[in-house]
DNA sequence: CCGGAATGAATGAATGTTCATTCTTCGTTG
DNA sequence: CAACGAAGAATGAACATTCATTCATTCCGG
């Protein structure tokens, strides 16, 4: 109703002919997640419809029923691609070995939670577009805790190392790393929801200080 | 489809007879505006329809359009509601001249924002609900934001005084009192989304540590 | 007995899902 | 090497369902 060119992919110009393109399931299937996230982050996760999804897509509307079986599952296989990106970012700086010095680790993750990757708007409404559902879907409960509690467990290690090394006293790890996670999260809400009021360049100065009061030898 | 009883109010004996009642215009709004707090919580923003609102609340499906323009207007004005209880709360112990005692404030404050009436699930999965939807509803973004900016500024006073009163060095208000909301904000949604991890105890431990660390002396 | 609050069946638009059909690919065959 | 044909990927019109909204009618309260 909205285009008068019947259907055609939003990148291809209109006098191009669209023509049929079969590939492998894995690829089509990141085509209508990636397409899915953008819905999600420009319309909002209620108004999202298989039609926007697979038009955005530049694809046809029995697609998306092809390889996810429902709207559902398109939409639960979405949010587990974009919590276990994050998650698996989080886990790759910790427990990688390129950062010998604890310190410039924090650095990496905090710049990787409030840097340019995660903290694309996109992202960020995806995430938080299903933090709101998550209320009354245990699914998404699901999937969100069981990829963070890994993520969790491994700042509350990061944490202690540092704890350690730096003989702070009277630091509680596990404490120390809820804070810290909580605070994140709570930049990201803030970042998306009153980003006039709140830079992406204050967010990340406001989490630094965070570490700094807990951690002053590691930190600046 | 779901219930054999006609449309008979949830609360009511099935035996009773239902008499229609009128009552005044804020009453039945007020009346509406609870159910759909209810409704969100139980179903998630996207699958709460009209009929689910007006039967949750006991009545008729024509009357949330008759006191409500429309839908998206009656969620509208349930997220101003939420938003504005909030925030009138957070103002009120900022405000009050009851606690004299800066310390005592701050712990108000804390218990308010924690405590019992903020943090029962219905009203923190309408909170997130929105959330979810302000990247792209600007409507939500305007009314979280302009009451939020105010309670962040008051915040932020307060935070000022307190600073004076401890002659706390290499402190400042305005990034403590971003940060302080932040983490208040995710431990919120800590609590929505993986309470088996993040209980109420722990989630008022984690906000108090932040604010001892800041202000040793005001604490504890 | 009147104004208007409340009702709920009816309406039309929108949406998820299906499936008969079309088209692409690629291994096989002549 | 060209032609063929089967497998199944992709399409989109059609269908059934659900939902927001309307409004003629009913009924309360003063």
């Amino acid at each position: 109703m909205t285009d008068a060119s019947s259907a055609t992919p939003e990148v291809l110009a209109d006098a191009q002919i669209k023509r049929r393109q079969i590939l492998p399931k894995a690829e089509r299937r990141q085509q209508l997640i990636d397409a899915t996230i953008r819905c999600i982050a420009q319309h909002g996760l209620s108004a999202v419809t298989m039609q926007m999804v697979t038009r955005d897509a530049g694809l046809s509307v029995g697609i998306a029923n092809l390889h996810f079986e429902s709207k559902d599952n398109l939409l639960k296989e979405t949010l587990r691609y974009v919590a276990e990106e994050y998650h698996n970012g989080q886990i790759e700086i910790m427990e990688g070995t390129e950062l010998a010095d604890l310190g410039a680790r924090l650095d990496a993750l905090l710049d990787f939670q409030l840097g340019r990757g995660v903290t694309q708007r996109q992202k960020m409404s995806v995430w938080f577009a299903y933090y709101g559902e998550a209320g009354a879907r245990p699914v998404y409960q699901k999937i969100v805790s069981t990829v963070d509690k890994l993520a969790a467990q491994k700042l509350e290690t990061l944490f202690a190392s540092i704890i350690d090394e730096g003989g702070y006293q009277g630091v509680d790890a596990r404490e120390l790393a809820t804070g810290y996670s909580a605070l994140i999260d709570g930049l990201h809400l803030g970042l998306l929801v009153t980003p006039r009021e709140l830079s992406k360049r204050r967010a990340r100065s406001v989490a630094r200080d965070f570490l700094r009061r807990a951690f002053p030898e590691h930190i600046r």
